[in-house]
DNA sequence: CACACGATGTTATGATGTTGCAAACGGAGC
DNA sequence: GCTCCGTTTGCAACATCATAACATCGTGTG
């Protein structure tokens, strides 16, 4: 099962989580002959351990207590070639980074993202991406590349407002 | 016509079109009781004069030259403003902003933004906002707010490349 | 006028991201 | 092993983006 999809079953093996997403990054940079160095490995794996969107900056506190020599440059280095090689995608809107599921093929992935836990879901749904491929191009727009982000709040939270549809739009002004 | 969708008519009258967008702006305000103040005003004319997406500090370089005083508190309070009544909209992938043409009606809009010429279009097709909102849905994600950004090449820019799918395939690599 | 409230001025600081250059590393070929 | 060369990393400085905190001003209301 791709770990990266969905919100998170309440209670995964998250361990086993992050050793198969580094197990599948490793794979992945071997058939593309890219190296994934130590730093680029301990990067990754500081942003699957957290299962959150993590920023650029609280990484680079992480990984410095691993390795003090680590400056912005380390850590950007380190996303850039992970982005590249789509093991983690950007979230434009938090400036914050997120691991990806299924690194094995392209896509262009959409994000939910909870505004009351901060927890973020990738869907991979073929059928948005085209239709937004396809809106664009009614524009006479040749889409490459797409940014899609949904705020909102996840099951969790939006059970512990008490499906109070009402209070939940009144909160969202 | 709205003047902010659709890519740019070849040629416009782009005076008329920032008259246009402050007058509606002036409407929208009084109907709302909210303040237009001069330097809100000024600032919105500056992304309207512009027509493409402006930075936050370019935008505080150019309202320097008509009032010294202004520092970036100025310019980002004027923004927020501006953006909570609709009328810019903020394009997260680049830190930029652009007018909106329509601020009466609130909508979620999608952009296409041009990576050749960095134009940038506003679609609110609201078939695509419920989509996404279903698509959503079915992952038990309540969403409120949508950010769409696509990047690609605008009409003009997929011209001047020859209409050559396989270049720009390749340069999309 | 007195007051309240929103808007602006001002300084400083925090947060995010990049450039440029030198040194170290690592695989390919000899 | 050794050289060569492209990639990766170290490091310092810089560039860009955004907010905090607090004082002051302006405007409308009673
Ligand atoms: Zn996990
Ligand atoms: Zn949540
Ligand atoms: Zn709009
Ligand atoms: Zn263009």
């Amino acid at each position: 099962m791709d770990p990266a999809s969905g919100f998170l079953p309440a209670k995964h093996n998250h361990r086993r989580c992050v050793e198969d997403a580094l197990k599948t990054a490793e794979d992945v940079c071997r058939r593309r002959g890219q190296r994934l160095t130590e730093q680029r490995r301990q990067v990754l794996e500081l942003v699957w351990q957290a299962h959150m969107p993590m920023r650029a900056y609280d990484l680079l506190d992480k990984l410095k207590k691993v390795h003090r020599a680590a400056a912005p440059p380390t850590i950007y280095r380190a996303l850039d070639f992970l982005i590249a090689n789509g093991l983690i995608h950007r979230i434009e809107s938090l400036n914050a980074f997120v691991g990806c599921g299924d690194p094995e093929h392209a896509h262009a992935g959409q994000f939910l993202v909870c505004q009351d836990c901060h927890a973020v879901a990738e869907m991979a749904d073929p059928g948005v991406a085209t239709l937004l491929k396809k809106k664009a191009s009614q524009h006479g727009f040749f889409a490459l590349r797409q940014t899609v982000e949904i705020f909102g709040l996840c099951p969790a939270c939006a059970e512990n407002h008490g499906g109070d549809h009402t209070a939940m739009s009144a909160a969202a002004k």
